[in-house]
DNA sequence: CTGAAAGCGCTTACAG
DNA sequence: CTGAAAGCGCTTACAG
């Protein structure tokens, strides 16, 4: 049971004794505020060199008066698709935890087949001044707009689950999608044969969505680098529901032959569902994410994998990062790609997200 | 930019008003000092009850002048097997996390093949006095009397990377072994056909090591589970060189048809080796670890699957729940099993252990 | 440009 | 059994 005093104390009081100032005046160089002369300035500046002085967090929040505020922007939980009840769990997570710390948090929810709803929230969180903003940047042109202005206020802005790499984010904290696709044509390997022929199915209202588009390739490359000659079918599904889904499913298994479907995002249930009720089951099937109705499909061997991102984990680590860049002051690594993890019927129930 | 002022203070000043006591006496409820009477002790209780209190940790931690010790008990990396950087890895984050806090950890290793190296190691903790420890239980027997002692004498303890749960531990954080073994079983099914044989390699000085006994239980009960008729051969190398580990597989190789190998553990590169140099490349390889030394040959191809458990994290988040529990006085869960996650040569770069 | 003082929400001697 | 006061390492007005 050690005492502090043991220690030898480098703080504020030191650095003011040494340089023979008030301990305002350190703290103004400290932090960066103006009025003290370059002089002062830098002779505390050496003395907090020699020392290698850290400031203390907890003392500095403690002390502060100032609640930082963020605001978080991402699709709102959707019937058709329970994703980004994920993301959001591993934010209010992260809340939790630095609430103590007065960090506050505002959340905002667009819907993802609106871009409107997208440009009516942003433009609120604009209306007010937050520290920070964490989001999901689907929309690509009217993220783009939305951040140059956060840029031109000096607000610091982080992506979570898909990335605009030419915009000037503080981070990117998401999937390699393109490596996620070459992951899922890897797995493929073990599931078919060399005469075998696969069928990409895309499900999605919105047309061409970068994120699948770029599934597709990876998943494309690995077969024409690894030199297989498997036949791959594509079908685009521009709707949601099961019927027309099904029917869509039912024309191409009626005249092609298919020994595998990959479905490069999180409806890879509505096949499944298909398989069941058509009683396929000599088709193997690999899609996304950890998802209660794709869980159900998994237990009983329909999906054979699933690929999934840690989504919690993202949402988790995006208010962290904001957390590290604006109270921390700590540098942040510009790109965090979270791992692909491989599901299966054997280890879903270890899983976490 | 809120300021505190528009927040409800309720802080130790606000509860001695209320209760019209001093702070200290407030203090002595919150902490469970002895030395106030009942009565008080109850009026104060009722109050901190009706305002939900929750002391500041920030505070608390600053104004406290006592340092928590806490004591790390693993196996040494060794050369045979740099397993144990990763939990040390793990350890050291978390510690850089928390010495600001006024935490320090002090770290013992003991040698895996010497029971007497633990012996030493342990004796040396309980001469300090720590308020927390961490500790892989490799050795059943002495553990569990060490775990007695430091439970006499109210020390809890966490263990990481393998259980007893029959010992009075604060938690456990780490595999399920039984169900990471049936996950290898499970993804035979998608690398051999009906006809195929497999071969269990267990390499390792310590016999019969419940580690390695409990992964092979998972595994095999799979395969009868599942009516999967495969015959499944085993063979015990109790040697750690390459040599004659080498000579063993020759021998059984050169008898038996064998189409996947599995090793229950991370020694599955001295198995690859093996395959390279005799341009083995007909059998599948499944075994766990995210070591060097077997990404080499999972990237070649030569290992199929690894199977890991997040070792980086098991030592990172031992330290944190003795922080929780020491620290911020929360419950901790009883059993924390880490994933079972799958590295392919396709995801392994973005694995994070 | 600089300083003295109060305060953040706790804990810790010390006094009674 | 209880209280008044100092202090943890910072920040924040306010005064000069």
């Amino acid at each position: 049971m050690k005492k502090k005093e043991e220690k030898e104390l480098v703080g504020v009081k030191e650095i003011a004794r040494r340089a023979n100032v008030a301990i305002a005046t350190v703290d103004r160089v400290i932090n960066n505020r103006k009025g003290v002369s370059e002089k002062t300035k830098a002779k505390i500046n050496a003395i907090i060199e020699e020392l290698n002085y850290k400031p203390n967090i907890l003392a500095r929040r403690l002390a502060s008066k100032e609640t930082l505020m963020f605001a978080v922007l991402i699709p709102s939980v959707s019937k058709e698709t329970d994703y980004w009840e994920a993301p959001l769990e591993g934010i209010t997570q992260a809340q939790s935890e630095i609430v103590s710390y007065g960090i506050e948090i505002d959340k905002y929810f667009f819907d993802q087949n609106d871009t409107q709803s997208f440009l009516i929230e942003s433009r609120k969180i604009l209306d007010k001044k937050y520290h920070g903003i964490l989001l999901a940047p689907m929309f690509a042109k009217e993220s783009a707009e939305f951040v140059s202005e956060c840029t031109r206020r000096s607000i610091p802005v982080v992506f979570i689950n898909s990335d605009l790499p030419d915009t000037p984010s503080l981070c990117y904290i998401g999937p390699d999608l393109y490596h996620a696709g070459g992951l899922a044509a890897h797995l493929c390997g073990y599931l078919i044969e060399e005469e075998d022929r696969i069928l990409i199915v895309n499900i999605s209202e919105i047309d061409n969505h970068r994120h699948f588009l770029r599934k597709e390739e990876g998943f494309k490359d690995y077969f024409y680098e690894s030199k297989k000659s498997n036949a791959i079918l594509k079908l685009d599904i521009k709707e949601t529901n099961y019927k027309a889904i099904s029917k869509e499913l039912r024309k191409i298994f009626n005249s092609e032959r298919v020994n595998l479907v990959f479905v490069p995002n999180s409806r890879v249930f509505y096949v499944a569902k298909f398989f069941e009720e058509y009683e396929i089951d000599n088709v193997r099937l690999i899609g996304f994410e950890f998802l209660a109705k794709n869980i159900k499909y998994l237990k009983k061997g329909t999906i054979d994998f699933l690929i999934c991102q840690k989504p919690i984990e993202q949402g988790y680590r995006g208010i962290m990062t904001l957390y590290q860049h604006c109270v921390l002051k700590n540098r942040v690594k510009k790109v965090h790609y979270m791992p692909i993890d491989i599901i299966t019927k054997k280890n879903y129930k270890f899983y976490s997200n």
